[in-house]
DNA sequence: TTGTAAGCGTTATCAG
DNA sequence: CTGATAACGCTTACAA
């Protein structure tokens, strides 16, 4: 089924057709509304590739995801793939490895897949110019802020306020009498958001007067992916194990808290009794465990809609622009206010 | 970058570079090896919508996924991304909600895309014949196993044992002294693996001595995707309070049997002392969760690579096949001996 | 062993 | 308002 069928079906010429389809002007409404007609009822849908080939009219839009096993991601994903889809385009998922470089990965799904834009997940916040230089298409950074660094004149982010949203989850637990809080971060080598968490909790602590504890703030090696279920098991572990003093725990992630709980409990404490544990995200499984997890809820639906919105506006010549959205604390039952007998 | 470029950099003609890059027969060796330096040197990559273009030639695999919010099957779409890659080909997802037709989808993916081959995950398992009519491209069902009432020469399948699978789960249950096991299913209309799953646990209990009951096998309605969180705490929330005398509850998958103990732990029951909760799948979640949980830990790596394994083959014009691979009981700390006198 | 040219299905240009 | 035709980048008969 081809766009020849079609013409030869309502006796016109192709570029008709295309035009039909394609919402243009300069043809008649009759021969329009026929034509739909005719292709509704041959249940015709343009080749993909075929329109991809001419550079002027691409309608792939490539998702670069950095740490696909981020199950996070896996949520965002969802629903950036309906946006795309509901506004006439198609959605080309790119895995990027947790250690691999997304640029590296984004020229590559330039060179083979040609796509309209890019929509990098996750990443690196401190990319140079030079960087962006490589990626010839719109993009929009999506859960990955403008770096403090940068004026951000040369792309455009859609983020979660990571320190405001990191702040909350620190003055909870201040404010629940906690004042040995550690930290659950990425690994060394890491640049994204998870290292901005990190500076946000310390920031944090200090806006609360808690000195600063650099014992307590723990990041892995690069073996792991840092946004697994068994990195945070093996970092929670290995932190309570040397420091038992410590009342309260914030992980970078939703995964890295749970898998906290699991470390503290195999331990022998009781969250949240002895032990105080908060996530960042609010995945879904979050409202499932037990003990339920306090959490900093990332609005999703309006983080996506936002992105596309954005990323649609700059494929028409909009400036780029640096979009924060407020995260919501939900206080559930991992945290507690702090027994210091127990220590 | 196209491959002109790399011809005119190298003195040949397009064809030349063609066969050099695709290894195909006649052409000198000293040719070729030069022409692959050069392709390397100026990093090019082919144009993956030209190469598409031409029917003999494709180079795109569609995974459609039926109910893409099931957190097993993005573990499985995880692997089978790399697996896919790793071939050389390129893979499209395709989702499609619980409640709508994967076959209608899976042709609008034929149209559009065109891909080489298809992989069905999860969808209904008692297809037509003439359901397989319409996927012009070979295709292989991933989870879903070869329906009963069929030959199953008109199309391939890799799943797990379901049959054997839940009568694993349902023996130990028997074993530690349970009688009154209930099982979460998916909803009424639902042809999926759930559905089998409930067949299988029907006839596992028969094989245990114990009486149907089918007040305990518990459906819900079209409403909620059947494989979420959600759907899994009201079903089970419902169960609990109307048949309290239960001791233990069979789930179709684990999302269901995590969202079970929740609901348990709500109405003030304790897993596994005063109830046993059993899943399916074994996603990663389950060993981080407090109680771990005890489930039929599917073998994902093997069953994407015999899915992909077959699906090459069958490109290669192999026969149809069927392939069934064992699971395996994880016993954790979710189920327990049964104690009579809490009822 | 190599090169020329046709064709894949669509959209854009330009002439009717 | 409409239609023939040339692109887009690649593979592949067929010719040299």
């Amino acid at each position: 089924m081809r766009i020849q069928d079609i013409a030869k079906a309502c006796g016109v010429g192709v570029t008709t057709v295309s035009r039909a389809l394609n919402d243009q002007p300069g043809i008649a409404a009759a021969t329009k509304r026929r034509i739909r007609e005719m292709a509704r009822t041959l249940d015709y849908q343009p080749n993909e590739h075929a329109r991809n080939l001419r550079a002027s009219n691409r309608v792939i839009i490539s998702l670069i995801v950095k740490g696909p096993t981020n199950p996070f991601f896996l949520e965002i994903q969802d629903l950036v793939d309906r946006d795309i889809r509901a506004r006439g385009y198609f959605l080309s998922v790119v895995r990027v490895p947790h250690a691999h470089d997304e640029v590296a990965a984004a020229k590559g799904a330039l060179a083979v897949t040609h796509p309209a834009a890019m929509i990098f997940l996750g990443g690196w916040f401190d990319r140079s110019p030079a960087d962006f230089a490589h990626v010839t298409v719109p993009s929009v950074l999506c859960t990955t802020p403008c770096a403090p660094h940068l004026d951000g004149a040369d792309y455009s982010s859609v983020a979660i306020d990571d320190k405001r949203g990191i702040a909350d989850v620190v003055t909870h637990l201040h404010a629940l009498g906690h004042r040995r809080i550690a930290f659950l971060g990425s690994d060394v080598a890491d640049r994204s958001v998870g290292h901005l968490r990190e500076q946000a909790f310390s920031a944090a602590l200090a806006e609360c007067g808690i000195p600063g504890d650099t014992t307590l703030v723990r990041r892995g090696d690069t073996q792991h992916e840092p946004y697994s279920y068994d990195y945070g098991y093996s970092l929670a572990h290995r932190l309570l194990v040397e420091r038992p003093d410590v009342t309260a725990i914030v992980a970078m992630t939703d995964a890295l808290a749970l898998a906290a709980i699991r470390a503290a409990t195999d331990l022998g404490r009781v969250v949240p009794d002895d032990l105080s544990v908060t996530g960042f995200d609010g995945i879904e499984i979050t409202r499932f465990t037990t003990p339920r997890l306090t959490t900093l809820v990332q609005p999703t639906e309006t983080i996506v809609s936002a992105t596309c919105d954005l990323l649609f506006s700059l494929m028409e010549g909009e400036e780029n622009r640096h979009i924060l959205i407020p995260g919501t604390l939900r206080v559930a039952e991992s945290s507690a206010r702090v027994k210091e007998c127990a220590s």
